[in-house]
DNA sequence: GAAATATGCAAACATTTGTTTTAAGATTTT
DNA sequence: AAAATCTTAAAACAAATGTTTGCATATTTC
């Protein structure tokens, strides 16, 4: 039995790979900086990983294994909201970032710049780059990014969801804000619900 | 001149292709994709957006491009820290997070989770995991992971460095808390400055 | 509207890269 | 220790895929 020990090293070579080149490496690749003397048996190496299921691979195919999981997905970052302004809806607008997937997980997530200090008691400052998990539910107390438009109201906000005698509030992390109760509870639309962010400091 | 907006497009099923499938496509690919009748076109089209910086590609590999700015840096989990508690020092003890290079740069930086309230006033919480560049000094200002160890108090903290009276100050971002300043001076190690982090939440 | 230029196509070509075959040690089993 | 099985290797093979060439058609420039 081959050890596991050494099946994980290959694993954890593709996932290093795939990070710094954008691609998966060839069973070629895998000799040079893996010190196999023979590409029949990085091929093996593969094909025994694919069996375990830890990677997915497809024949025949040049570079085409992808790690199951993956150790990074793709969140594009898609503008910036504050209290009040709108989102820049172009997708695609300010490029792609990766994503540690073993700290944020998969799924359909976006990236948001935060402009104000509304959520500054819940840690969230200005300047954070939130991490947004499309949904367009809510439980009570997520923080979530809503749209909504009423007369008195409008935009699109990171607020915390609470629901009160029917209606949703949308309440700011700042005690120097007061919630926001839309008028039009029909036009309240959740865009996601903030799973994480990242922040760069000086 | 081609329309951008093509060349904007093919960059974007480019992007779409490796989030689903983990690898990059073929000019065979494209072609299918895309409607493109000739490898040569799509071949074209690779070619321009490598010109224009918004795509690398390696010549006469397989299936290999990558879009610029989806490039992630490697960054190792090395423990936990709090206010007292010792980092453990092994080097790759929990695995390596894939971080955007758009978001804290390159250089040679880790990660360490974060326990306790101590830098909350900063926006650094309990649970957080910070990205930490290595250097061993820093300016007055700057929030540095740091260790000392004299009769009085001893352990690696994250704290926010001042230097007052020509004595190191480690000032805690908590108005619950005191300032530290460690006796034995000479003890005192600047492992790294905190120039980000990531949070998980719900 | 003709010339110049840019774009797209088809087909051939060249190379990379996955796959198979065969066999030599290494390890385990009998 | 012989047989059986597993692991790695070397080399050849086959397929996928990047690249080039020549030409046709569209678009721009004069």
């Amino acid at each position: 039995m081959l050890k596991q020990s050494k099946l994980t090293e290959v694993l954890e070579y593709i996932n290093r790979y795939i990070d710094e080149n954008g691609f998966p490496p060839t069973v070629r690749d895998m000799c040079r900086d893996l010190g196999i003397k023979s590409t029949a048996t990085a091929y093996d190496y593969i094909n025994r990983l694919k069996e375990q299921g830890r990677l997915e691979k497809a024949e025949n195919k040049k570079r085409a294994v992808a790690v199951r999981g993956g150790s990074s997905t793709r969140a594009p970052l898609l503008g910036t909201v504050n209290a009040g302004q709108p989102i820049l809806p172009v997708e695609d607008n300010e490029g792609y970032f990766p994503l540690p997937s073993a700290q944020f997980g998969g799924g359909d997530v976006f990236l948001l710049n935060v402009h104000g200090d509304s959520m500054i008691e819940a840690g969230i400052l200005n300047g954070d780059r939130i991490v947004v998990r499309r949904q367009e539910t809510a439980d009570d107390g997520d923080i979530v990014v809503a749209m909504f438009d009423d007369g008195v109201n409008e935009g699109a906000t990171v607020k915390r969801l609470f629901r009160r005698d029917g209606k949703i509030v949308l309440h700011p992390e700042n005690a120097a804000l007061e919630d926001i109760i839309p008028e039009n509870q029909e036009s309240i639309m959740i865009l996601g619900k903030v799973v994480g962010l990242l922040r760069s400091m000086g």
